[in-house]
DNA sequence: ATTTCATCCTGGAGGC
DNA sequence: TGCCTCCAGGATGAAA
């Protein structure tokens, strides 16, 4: 579900309420598909009693960082983080604030696609499942050279933009979009862009996901920001989801094809091969 | 070395 | 209502 703005909201939200605050409990209620590399006894032995020192994302990962350790969470097709409990929890985190009160953060996860890690907080460039993550593109390491660099390919442009050991954080609404914004052809190999088209798409990927940030990410289906509030990306919208609906440009139907067993829409008209 | 394919799992939507 | 098929914001490892 989550890509990168729906991760950032999510960050941003989250952050304020849990800078600082001591992790009380931690319960993990699905271990096998859940946990990668550690067991729930090792994730309360590191984690628990200690305070939240960063949150901070990278790609589609969220970090949270207590002290030496990190907990580094991605939360794949269905996973969400709530405040209240819904119907598939798979793991609370129970935070102690000022009044003692405490307050419980509920990762939602239908599909138990969601995947957690262990990792000590100055190995997390060096150890999976951050360590081969590429470019981030709202970083100042995202530039015209480094863009260029990882267009010198022959796979389809749409594909390598959706690899993440490529470029962090894209996934298929927002590689759609930042397509069309840019009028390339999903389906044009990488190499075969001429020098105005991968301008161009270098310029719309950054310009597509912070208006998807100034949106709240995307809630089509479950993306939930951790209040349960929804984002409003979707009635933005130029091609994703939207197959035979007239090009919002120039008024062509927007065709849908199949690319590594996912749904690409582009204008045919817009996005010339 | 790439690239495709099946697979992990569940729920919702639409057809009949 | 019930049953069936297809589809889904992702990623991986095996097979071709």
């Amino acid at each position: 579900m989550p890509e990168l703005p729906e991760v950032e909201t999510i960050r941003r939200a989250l952050e304020p309420q849990l800078l600082g605050r001591r992790l009380a409990h931690i319960d993990v209620l699905e271990r096998v598909h859940l946990l990668k590399n550690c067991t729930p006894e090792a994730l309360q032995e590191r984690l628990v009693g200690r305070r939240l020192t960063a949150l901070g994302r990278r790609g589609k990962f969220l970090i949270f960082e207590f002290g030496p350790w990190a907990m580094v969470l991605h939360l794949r097709m269905s996973g969400r983080l709530l405040w209240t409990p819904a119907r598939h929890t798979r793991l609370v985190l129970q935070f102690r604030d000022e009044e003692e009160q405490g307050r419980a953060l509920y990762l939602d996860d239908a599909r138990r696609f969601a995947s957690l890690y262990l990792v000590r907080a100055d190995q997390l460039d060096e150890q999976k499942p951050l360590k081969d993550l590429g470019l981030e593109p709202l970083t100042p390491a995202y530039t015209w050279a480094a863009f260029r660099r990882l267009l010198d390919s022959e796979r389809e442009v749409k594909r390598l933009l959706l690899d993440q050991t490529r470029l962090a954080g894209l996934g298929n609404i927002y590689a759609c979009e930042a397509l069309f914004e840019a009028g390339v052809h999903p389906r044009k190999p990488a190499r075969a862009l001429s020098p105005e088209e991968a301008r161009r798409l270098f310029e719309a990927i950054p310009r597509v996901l912070r208006r998807a940030l100034r949106a709240g990410g995307t809630s089509f289906d479950r993306y939930r920001r951790p209040d349960g509030s929804i984002g409003r990306f979707q009635e933005e919208f130029r091609v994703y989801g939207r197959a035979g609906a007239p090009c919002p440009r120039c008024g062509a139907p927007i065709e849908r094809i199949t690319q590594g067993g996912r749904s690409s829409f582009f204008c045919p008209r817009c996005q010339p091969f």
